[in-house]
DNA sequence: GATTTTTCTGGGAGCGCTTCCAAGAACCCC
DNA sequence: GGGGTTCTTGGAAGCGCTCCCAGAAAAATC
């Protein structure tokens, strides 16, 4: 069984070079051709991996860097579905891909990565306002594409959507049902998905006239902070809450049930992300659906792209939410739900 | 910046063997490692992993391979605490992971992992009796450990734990406790703990001269199976179900619980694995632990010591399990929960 | 002090591939 | 039918590293 490309030149006839340009797709005579990729299958050549890549500098092999714990990523739907949309994606171009998930420190994570030198680039989560693994990746002029973004990322690719503008839309959509005394429970800290899903709110609240002071507690896209930030506001006074995200909204969709109140019909709930239990909770959630996993394909489209053209402008992709209206705002049927 | 060997070189004075002695910890003289170390710390010196690879012939990659379906494999912690397991084993000796999870068929898979050709070695998930993928990566020469594993596997690496002895265990509990019609809800058809959890139950059932024809029921790990499994077996008249794993019994619990019928006075039920969950059901699960991570942890120090020594034997691990009684099969209070 | 042994270092030969270059064959147009 | 294209191919020069070998230097031995 040959093993190099030298052994199947010989094996078929022809140069090095002519065996090279059949498996890299250059120009070659038909004849030729033919007769290389007869051998070709006939042994079941590989060409080594490392060999191609010193030559020619691209591995074929990017990075996916999510960094949250692993508890965290196993038990959220919103990080299975990205990483689906990217290995399909980057499946499609036959491209390896190297993950690395957050269990090791940042600073470690970063150095591996850059160390191990054969990535062609990188795909990483940029939720966190404040991030060296972003920043280390971004100096490193290793081709790289975030998921998310923060302000000063102008000019790095990336994907992302619009979290001030879904935010301001569902709670335009709250106040539109005559809601006056809503609350927020916020996202993590220092998250660039709380952060500016706080400021759609404040903005839509703004132009209503409406006060949002003391109507602002502190979640962090947890269940449990969606428990007890609805027990803070209910205590307060509100006639709706915006969560964060959906497992807030679990959350606070427990404790007001608790409280024997009527959803929506005393406290209308609202969250963000559509994951998957969001339309089977009690009552359906009305969300902010945004394609999760089309995210993951968009990332990784826009990698490849930047790699077939280097030095290529950044491309920075912002995917469309939409605003999808369940029960839990508006009382009676909707959305083809049994009668 | 000195981005090969050769500058590096010419920067401190030495020749390229040395500095290359310097970074893989050859042997030099302490003055010349100081001042080579010294340079190298300054530039940022990175060498170039292909350059490497192609040397060297190995790549310091090895490659994971969990094939199940996403749902699953984000669903359920087993497959967290293995990959946890495994990452921090691999760091410690600065080995790269590349991870295929299950999104594309077994052969497509296959042929990418071997194609690539990059990977020193892979670990791969053998739960199915039958699996091509396993049987490709076996027969590639490409060092790989198993865990769990099949009949045939008993000349390759494996990590796994006794599955039959710990289903045995399980059941002559419930025996113990008097109880006499003993129902089981197998794992996935096709699946080694599935099918040998099987032959655990049923050594024990024969042993203690109970029948167990009419008392066993198909499930699939999930727990959706639970549901059903023990409606079946309640209407066949059962007083004990032994589940072949923690989110089965989770489902029985529930359809017990809904038919009125106390655990464990009426039912007794176990189930496997004690994922998180299990100490936290009503009433906690009686199961079987299993260290998952340290599986995981198990299987990468196996795969790294097959690195270091080519040639050696496989390496087999049978790791311990451990009868965890919780009160799903024994009332009163246990394991020190509050009075 | 001469010889042997050990330690340290530099040179060189690859690892297997891509890719540039140039030469030859085949083809074209007027 | 000659000069110019275009296609196809082989040769050769690396890509940046590891590792073997042999020579030089240092240390140990008698």
């Amino acid at each position: 069984m040959a093993r190099t490309l030298d052994e199947l030149a010989a094996l078929s006839g022809v140069s090095r070079s002519t065996v090279s340009r059949v498996i890299n797709g250059g120009p070659v005579s038909e004849e030729t051709r033919r007769r290389v990729t007869e051998v070709l299958e006939r042994t079941g050549f590989r060409p080594n991996a490392a060999a191609r890549t010193l030559a020619s500098g691209r591995s074929g092999v990017v990075g996916v860097v999510i960094h949250v714990s692993p508890h965290l990523l196993f038990q959220d739907p919103y990080f299975s579905a990205l990483l689906q949309g990217m290995t399909d994606a980057l499946a499609e171009r036959a491209t390896g891909m190297m993950l690395w998930l957050g269990n090791r420190s940042k600073q470690e994570t970063l150095d591996q990565i850059l160390w191990m030198g054969l990535l062609d680039g990188v795909i990483v989560t940029a939720d966190q306002l404040d991030d060296p693994l972003v920043d280390g990746l971004l100096a490193s002029h290793l081709p790289t594409v975030l998921i998310g973004h923060r302000r000063a990322d102008g000019n790095a690719s990336y994907v992302d959507i619009d979290n001030v503008a879904a935010a301001d839309l569902m709670t335009s959509h709250l106040i539109g049902l005559n809601r006056r005394r809503i609350g927020h429970i916020t996202g993590r800290r220092r998250t660039v998905a709380g952060e500016d899903r706080i400021i759609g709110y404040g903005n839509a609240m703004a132009r209503a006239g409406l006060p949002s002071e003391g109507l602002i507690v502190e979640g962090d896209f947890r269940i449990g902070s969606g428990r007890s930030g609805a027990l803070e506001l209910l205590e307060r006074g509100v006639d709706a809450i915006f969560c964060a995200n959906d497992a807030t909204a679990a959350g606070a969709l427990e404790s007001i049930r608790a409280h024997d109140l009527c959803v929506p019909d005393d406290v209308a709930v609202a969250g963000f992300d559509d994951l998957g239990f969001a339309a089977h909770l009690d009552p359906p959630l009305t969300t902010i659906r945004q394609g999760v996993q089309a995210q993951g394909v968009e990332a990784a489209r826009t990698l490849l792209e930047l790699l077939r053209d280097r030095g290529r402008a950044p491309r920075r992709v912002i995917l469309p939410t939409e605003l999808v209206i369940r029960r839990s705002t508006v009382g009676g049927r909707k959305e083809g739900e049994p009668e």
